[in-house]
DNA sequence: TAGGCCATCTGGTCCT
DNA sequence: AGGACCAGATGGCCTA
């Protein structure tokens, strides 16, 4: 049985022509309507292989994604929706047992959830301009060590 | 079989 | 002007 969201190609019919274009062949000037509606078809085409390329890499990332968050049926792939809800709440969670670590206040609203959360953002981003991509370990082991020590 | 999820096509709009 | 992005439409696959 093929596993879910993985299948053959569709066998949707291709992209035609709109009907007024075949009418305007049998006028005046119809070779020219006839290569515009050609580059036109071509051009649609093309634009629909880059469309399709743009929601390959949106679905790596998806794919990405479910990969760096932890989640308990490991057997069933996570849909698109549960992947970001379950982002979300993952960052949350991992913003309080920061924030937490760090001896800051938890907080208490939603605005300081966030202000706390951009401090965060901003003090990881000023880590690694400082000492490079890897790093996040062995930052979050500093903030441990600093914890534990203050 | 209905509903959920997904891939693809398509045309409109925004951006470079 | 052309590519990127977006949202609606469509139809296939899967599960309850």
């Amino acid at each position: 049985m093929k596993s879910k969201g993985k299948r053959a190609k569709h066998t949707r019919q291709p992209w035609t022509e709109p009907e007024a274009d075949f009418q305007l062949e049998t006028e005046p000037g119809r070779k020219r309507l006839h290569s515009n509606t050609k580059e036109r078809n071509v051009r649609r085409l093309e634009s629909n292989e880059r469309e399709r390329q743009r929601m390959h890499k949106l679905n790596n990332a998806f794919q990405a994604l479910r990969e760096a968050i932890p989640h308990v049926k490991t057997e069933k792939k996570l849909s698109k929706i549960e992947t970001l809800t379950l982002a979300k709440n993952y960052i949350k969670a991992l913003t309080t047992i920061i924030l937490g670590m760090s001896g800051s206040c938890l907080p208490h609203s939603e605005s300081q959830a966030q202000a706390s959360a951009s401090r965060l953002l901003q003090c990881y981003q000023q880590h690694l301009e400082e000492e490079g991509e890897e790093s996040l370990s062995k930052y979050l082991t500093q903030i441990h060590n600093f914890s534990q020590g203050s």
